[in-house]
Formats: C-alpha cells, structure tokens, sequence
DNA sequence: TATTGAGCTGGAGTGAACTTTAAGGAGTAT
DNA sequence: ATACTCCTTAAAGTTCACTCCAGCTCAATA
C-alpha cells in the first residue's frame, strides 16, 4: 500500500503520515527503493494512533509508549502503567464531556420551552 | 471577588482569565474603578466557558455563541441550533473516548495475563 | 527525449490557546 | 519615603500539531 492509498483509506493528510513517523508514533514504514510501502502491521499501526489522537492523547505521550515497545518485553510493566494511566485520563475526560452534554440537554429544552 | 480569587477558585491562570475576556467568551466584567471584580454572573460565566473548554469546545464557537447571546432574544433559534450541533459533536467525540478506553481494556488484561 | 506525476527530505510557516514580559498605577504596611 | 503586593494593558513569545514549500529522485507515458 502506498502512502495516498493509506491517506485515503484513514482520511488523513500524506504529510501527517509523514510526520507521525517522524515523530516516532508510528514505528518506521516498511520501504521499496526508498518508497513506504505500507504493510498490515505498517496499517495497524497507523490505525492505533489515529485512534489515540482521536481520543485526545498527546504526540508525546504515544511516542513514549512506542519507544518502551521498540525496547521489548523488558518495558512492560512499564508500558502497563502508563496504559492506566491513559485509562484513568480517559474516564475523567469522558465524564467531563457527560456533564457538559448534561448541561446541553438541559439548555436546550429551555430553549425548546420558550420558541414554542 | 478579584481577579486572584477567581483564579484560585477555578484553577486558572489570571492571564488566562484576561485573556478569556478579551476574546469575548466571557462577557466583560463588572469593574470597580478599572478593576476587574466578578459578581455572580461573571464567576458564573467564567464556570460555564472552562466547562465547555475542558469539553474541547473552540474558542471560536463559544465567541460566536457569546455574541449572539448579547444580541438577545431574537437570536434564540439560531443558538439552539448551535448547542444542538455541540451536542452531536461532543457525542461523537465520546464515542471515540469510549471507543478507545475499552481498547485500552483489553490491552491491560493482555499485559497482565503476560506479567502473572 | 521531454514532461508529467508521485514520492522523498528538511525546514519554514500556520493557527489555536495560552503564557510571559514590560511598563506602569493604586493602596497599604514599615 | 519606599518597599510590597495587587491590579492594569499591549505585545511578544511558546507549544502543539500539523501543513506547506522548495528542491530532489525515479518511473511511466506522449
């Protein structure tokens, strides 16, 4: 797959891609005379993080991860904590968005009361 | 209240707070002799603007909600059909929280089936 | 063979949301 | 008096996550 089939496939910019492996948030393209050739495992990976970043997760902290990854089964546990730690993120953010969609509903059958 | 007990309150920078106001997402507010001294309704907005920012809401948005807001009555539709399109957004964007908290799930029980 | 098109790189530019800095004014404690 | 702490503003600086650009290679096509 080459890089405008992947850019296609995820709705994401060619340059992005480019930009994320840079970044080291996805580990290194498999390549054909220099060219990304993008392979299921290349994919998944470009899947993974657009997820993530989708979730609000900072180029940062997945460059981190990815890094721990590269360096084997010895980082572990480490990357297990730092899974958590997403995790309880994750669930504060999610429930912050809760209220504030609590809050619309509210607002907006007032609204809806007084245009009637 | 000033400017520092608002910013102790809220857990916010006063720059922040300034800064807020200047963009027009918080109504101006109520001074004494050039200083800033939030009554009820300031603190009330300043409550509800870092509510919807910390929902991910654009500074953008809130401005143009802010704006019409002041206009009045007259604009009440067209602000219900912009808390409504919040509402979608934010929907989805909890979707993809969720989404991703429950890959960060399964990830964990993975991890520590590996650890044990 | 010339040119079109897709890919490559490094580096500069952009927009959003702050954050910091500089320069100053007012009120109070020593 | 002067030092301290608070407030004010405009404007410059920072960070993040892209986004764009110049200049290059390489392969296919008119």
């Amino acid at each position: 797959m080459t890089i405008k089939d992947v850019s296609e496939k995820y709705n994401v910019s060619q340059a992005t891609l480019r930009y994320y492996e840079k970044a080291g948030i996805i580990p290194p393209v498999t390549r054909k005379n220099g060219i990304r050739d993008y392979q299921e495992k290349d994919e998944h990976a470009v899947e993974l993080v657009l997820c993530m970043r989708k979730a609000g997760l900072p180029i940062e902290s997945i460059s981190r991860y990815v890094a721990l990854k590269q360096e084997g089964e010895v980082t572990i546990k480490e990357r297990l904590s730092i899974l958590q730690g997403e995790r309880e993120a994750l669930i504060a953010k999610k429930e912050e968005i809760e209220g504030f969609i609590n809050r619309l509903n509210h607002k907006i059958s007032l609204f809806k009361e007084k245009i009637d």
